[in-house]
DNA sequence: GAGTTTGAAACT
DNA sequence: CAGTTTCAAACTC
């Protein structure tokens, strides 16, 4: 069973997605720890302890320590040193020099930061644009598609290779929990500080190094974090199990004030993490990077449904969006969604929960279900390896076929308790309206009652069950999984910007309508990536992709993630203000906020939302250039018009409160038993407006209308003598209640 | 829900 | 920089 650590997840969109969020001084880099072929996915930690448990001496553990490092002549080279006959790995930068000035000017480096780790089964190279990727025999292949001046350091540190390898060693001994041929990791620099081999630090014992290192001086560290696919030993009838892992990672931040800091790195945009094993095609890791915009990180925004991919969206757009954020060891960081090892050739069902608020996704893959999967130990005590990762749940469901009504994921955990690492502990405090519920191994069917399964939960089925385990992710990356099935390594070789890719656009799951874009001309070309994506498409103005947008020929999706970049850099190209927030700080004595570039509205007189600052709820400044403006301070029509939303808001507000009252009494009235009339105590006064009563009253009304008339009274003078009437006559009524309350007999006399 | 208005962004 | 075009959101009916 393989599973990708939940705590990857922090590095996943919502974190991403934050608009407020300030860079501190780490920003998270995960090192990936890839072990090979298995039928479940489960954490490093959890494997190794179900290793331990249940097959400790059965799986020799050979680790493949990784040791990358760069050097200053753009070239990444990454040396494996591992049990097994890897070789060494050269790659070669691959992005032309036209992205580097983006990185170094603009803040935005998307386009420039995208790591690819092939794990390449194949003998021939590969070309990502300027790189060739010679597999020469490795599994892994670290590409990097960042800037040609900010080397890629996929660095053991020499001091730590030693270390690395004894751990191998040891593992081999039969001493460590890791399955054999574990990992390859793989860290992710590839800023322009980023410095060779540089305060790497050591993963527990077990962990391979993956290390990016930065320049020590530089706020900005990278912090390790580990995804760890173990391998479990293969059966015989065991299948390839895992295809693809795929990471979107959102760009980090975008800043609320709009003020943006100087040299922000580089983040980790996506990934997709695929696996080859013998026999089965070659999987790749895609580890894209993408560099943050310009702003500054201080909170966690997300928008449900989207996938952060750059701290693009404005401000106001970001009020709007759900917060979603957890504390980890006192760290606040996104809520984690975990990508599941997919069986090849995934076959991804939605699968409808009725009542369930999140969305499932079955995956069936085509490989026999008999793998290799093992039932997962349950037993986290003989854990002994606390490993500084977030796990995700396994759960040991009864024979298991999901289908079992399973625990609530707070329950799981706390079922699985395990020691580890505060600051790698999953805290799941709020939950993404989707999730995605995937097999890890072949199943007919999923019985779906697993809703409040949180992201990076991993069932596992029982021992001796059976080979099904499933995890649970957000739906976004289901819909980009399936999308991104369709993308082999060719489509990524076309990284050089080949109109490779063609109206192959593909709609996504619940497709919906936006973002229309033209991938054709009339001759049936190509076009790039200035029409790729609409500019008015607001997801790709937020720094997201488009999920559940009913796009039409949408690209700003993981699948077209080159195509996309270039979008991007296009964007950029034209204005490197394009995806800073609209709202920022104003200058000294100003208010705090205002229109980074001012509104220039003509009609609406900045009191309608079409003007940019009134919909952000600032007044227009110096800055903007727009005629009739109404939208200032001492603005009578803005006061005016304020007035009226406020009147209007109580308004709402009372309202809501009389039919709560109302309802409230009606429902008291209605569950009250039915007053006895005779009762002598119960009588209410609507018990005495009889037909009688009302015809009278109405007669009185009449008679005050004509007596108004008679004397020529103008019509309110009317209206309030009939209304004057009528209130006596409801005192007469009352009074009558009144009496009869302490007389009964008094109305019926 | 369809049609109109509006202004940002792109284009020339 | 200014005028025009395109587009999607806001708005109106």
């Amino acid at each position: 069973m393989e599973v990708v650590p939940a705590e990857v997840n922090s590095l996943l969109p919502e974190e991403i997605m934050d608009t407020g969020i300030t860079l501190v001084d780490d920003d998270s880099i995960e090192a990936v720890i890839v072990s090979s072929p298995i039928p479940m996915e489960t954490e490093l930690e959890e494997i190794v302890n179900i290793n331990s448990t249940c097959d400790s001496t059965a799986t020799p553990i050979s680790t493949e320590p990784v040791t990358v490092y760069s050097n200053h002549t753009n070239q990444v080279a990454v040396n494996t040193t591992s049990t097994k006959a890897d070789s060494n790995t050269t790659v070669k930068p691959a992005f032309p020099s036209g992205l580097h000035k983006l990185g170094a000017q603009t803040p935005v480096t998307i386009s420039t930061n995208q790591i690819i780790l092939n794990k390449v089964s194949q003998t021939s190279d590969l070309k990502l644009g300027n790189q060739t990727l010679k597999p020469d025999g490795q599994k892994l292949i670290l590409t990097t598609l960042g800037k040609s001046g900010s080397p890629i350091v996929l660095a053991l540190p020499h001091s730590q290779l030693p270390q690395a390898q004894k751990v191998s060693t040891q593992a081999q001994s039969g001493d460590a929990k890791l399955p054999p041929q574990q990992i390859k990791v793989v860290t992710i620099g590839g800023r322009p500080e980023v410095k060779p081999a540089i305060g790497v630090s050591a993963l527990t014992p077990g962990s391979q190094l993956i290390s990016a290192t930065t320049q020590p001086s530089v706020v900005q560290t990278q912090q390790l974090k580990t995804v760890q696919i173990a391998k479990k030993p293969r059966t015989p009838t065991s299948g390839p199990v895992i295809t693809k892992l795929i990471f979107a990672k959102p760009i980090n931040s975008k800043a609320v004030t709009g003020q943006t800091t100087q040299g922000s790195p580089p983040v980790i945009t996506g990934r997709v993490l695929s696996q080859s094993t013998p026999g089965t095609p070659s999987k790749t890791i895609t580890i894209s990077e993408s560099g943050v915009i310009g702003s500054s990180l201080n909170s966690t925004t997300q928008t449900p449904n989207k996938i952060a991919i750059s701290p693009l969206k404005s401000p106001n757009k970001a009020v709007k969006s759900a917060v979603q954020t957890i504390t980890v060891g006192g760290v606040s960081t996104s809520q984690f969604k975990t990508i599941i090892p997919l069986a090849t050739a995934p076959n991804v069902q939605q699968i409808q929960v009725p009542g369930s608020k999140f969305h499932y996704v079955r995956l069936v893959t085509a490989t026999t279900a008999s793998s290799s999967t093992q039932p997962v130990s349950q037993n986290p005590s003989t854990n002994t390896q606390p490993l500084q990762q977030a796990k995700p749940v396994v759960v040991n469901a009864t024979p298991v076929r999901m289908s079992v009504p399973i625990v609530t994921a707070q329950t799981v955990k706390q079922v699985v308790p395990k020691p580890i690492n505060p600051t790698s502990q999953i805290v799941t405090t709020s939950q993404p309206q989707q999730r995605l519920i995937m097999p890890a191994t072949p199943l007919p069917q999923i019985q779906p009652n697993l809703t409040n399964l949180p992201p990076g939960t991993v069932l596992a089925p029982a021992p001796g069950t059976g080979n099904v385990g499933y995890a649970v992710l957000p739906a976004q990356y289901v819909t980009q999984l399936q999308q991104s099935s369709y993308v082999s390594i060719a489509s990524n070789s076309n990284f050089t910007g080949t109109p490779g890719i063609q109206t192959q656009a593909r709609l996504p799951f619940n497709g919906a309508i936006k973002c229309i874009s033209s991938v054709d001309d009339a001759n049936n070309n190509f076009l790039p990536y200035t029409i790729l994506y609409s500019r008015y498409c607001d997801c790709f103005a937020n720094g997201e992709f488009c999920n559940n947008c009913n796009c039409t020929n949408c690209y700003n999706n993981l699948e077209h993630e080159n195509e996309r970049q270039k979008a991007i850099k296009a964007c950029l190209d034209r204005n490197p203000e394009a995806f800073k927030p609209k709202i920022g700080k104003g200058k000294e004595g100003e208010s705090d906020r205002r229109h980074s570039k001012g509104c220039n509205c003509k009609r609406s007189g900045c009191l309608k939302n079409y003007c940019e600052c009134y919909e952000a709820k600032i007044m227009c400044s110096s800055i903007c250039k727009c005629i009739g403006c109404k939208n200032f301070e001492e603005s009578p029509e803005r006061k005016t018009l304020m007035h009226l939303a406020d009147a209007a808001e109580v308004r709402v507000q009372q309202q809501t409160a009389a039919k709560t009252k109302l309802s409230s009494q009606i429902s008291d009235l209605l569950t009250r038993p039915a007053p006895a009339l005779n009762s002598g105590g119960g009588k209410l006064p609507f018990t005495f407006v009889t037909k009688e009563v009302a015809e009278a009253t109405c007669n009185c009304l009449l008679a005050q209308a004509e007596q108004a008339d008679k004397k020529g009274k103008s019509k309110a003078a009317a209206e309030r003598m009939i209304l004057e009437e009528f209130g006596r006559c409801l005192m007469s009524v009352i009074n009558s209640a009144g009496k009869a309350k302490s007389d009964p007999c008094a109305m019926n006399c």
